[in-house]
DNA sequence: AACTATTTATAAGA
DNA sequence: TTCTTATAAATAGTT
C-alpha cells in the first residue's frame, strides 16, 4: 500500500507538448473527448446544433458533426447573427468545398445505405464493427481501408441521433 | 457544519433538460467548456486548428475558432494532395482528381454495401444492380444528378464529411 | 454569478 | 495500443 501505481492525472501547462508521442496521444484522446461534449451538448438540449472541425498539426482533417454539417452551415448561409464569433464563420466555407465536391450527397447516401443494411441485416454486429471502425479513428475517412467504411455508427466521424420532431 | 452546502455536481441522463431554463443554463455553460477544450487542444498541439459552430435551440448561431476562422476554411477550401502536385500540375478545375480518387473508393464501397445487402434482400439487390449499371455508363457520379445515386428522404441523421484532401 | 460536492476527463503508468 | 488509476477539471444543483 505504500506506494500509489500511478501519479494519476498531473496538471499540465497548456502549451505544446514538445514530446511528439505525447502530443499524438493527447491530441487523439481530447479531440474524442471534445467530441463527445459536443454530442453530449446537442443530445441533452436536443435543439442544438454542433459541427466541429480540427486539423492536425499534420493538416490531416478531423471532424464531427450533429445532426449534419450541412444543416449547420445552411443556417449561417441563410441568417447571420453571430453573437460571439472570434473570426468569420466557417461554415460556409466548408459548405461551400463540400457541394462544390459534392461529396455531401454521396456521403448521405452511403450513410442512409449503411443504416438500411444494419436495420435489416446487422443489428448484432453494431458493436463489433465500431470497435474495428474506432481503431482507426485517425484516419479522415477517405484514407481508411475501405472495410472500415463498413456499416454505421462510426462512432467519431459521424453523428447520430435525429433530433425529435 | 454537519450538512454539506450542496450536492454537487449530480449525475444527469443525456436528455434532453426539460426545464427550459436549466436547458439554457447547461447550455451556455457546456458551450464554453466545449470552446476551452477546444482552446486548450489547439494551443496544447500548437499545430492544431480548430473549428466550433453551435447552434442553439432558437438557431442562434455561435462559434469559436482557433487560430482563426479563416486558415481552417483555407485549409479546407485549397488543400491539395501533396502527391498530387508533382505530377502534372495541369491547373485547377482538375483539382479534384485525388479527391476524385478518394471519393470513388467511398463510391465503390457504397456498391460494396449495397451488394452486401443484396445478399439478404432481393429489393436491395434490385437498387444495387440499377446503381452498378449506372456506374459503368460513362458518367462519374459527382457528374449525375443527385437523384440517380438513389435512395430517397435525405434525413439530417448521420454523417458528417471531414475535409476533402 | 459564485459556490462546492461530485462527476467526468485525462496525464501517466502499466 | 488499450487499460488503469490518481488527480485535475468540468459542472449540476444550490445559494
Amino acid at each position: 500500500m505504500a506506494s500509489k501505481k500511478t501519479r494519476g492525472k498531473q496538471k499540465i501547462e497548456i502549451k505544446k507538448i514538445e514530446n511528439a508521442e505525447d502530443r499524438l496521444v493527447t491530441f487523439t484522446k481530447r479531440k474524442s473527448g471534445i467530441y463527445n461534449k459536443c454530442n453530449e451538448l446537442a443530445a441533452t438540449l436536443c435543439g442544438a446544433e454542433v459541427g466541429v472541425v480540427v486539423f492536425s498539426e499534420f493538416e490531416k482533417p478531423y471532424s464531427y458533426g450533429h445532426p449534419s454539417i450541412e444543416s449547420i452551415a445552411d443556417r449561417f448561409l441563410n441568417q447571420q447573427s453571430p453573437q460571439e464569433t472570434n473570426g468569420d464563420n466557417i461554415a460556409s466555407h466548408v459548405v461551400g468545398a463540400y457541394k462544390q465536391a459534392r461529396i455531401t450527397e454521396i456521403l448521405n447516401k452511403y450513410n442512409e445505405l449503411q443504416e438500411k443494411l444494419s436495420n435489416e441485416q446487422l443489428r448484432e454486429k453494431e458493436l463489433q464493427q465500431r470497435e474495428k471502425a474506432r481503431a482507426s479513428e485517425g484516419l479522415g475517412w477517405w484514407q481508411r481501408p475501405i472495410k472500415e467504411l463498413d456499416l454505421e455508427g462510426t462512432k467519431e466521424n459521424v453523428c447520430f441521433l435525429p433530433a425529435p420532431p
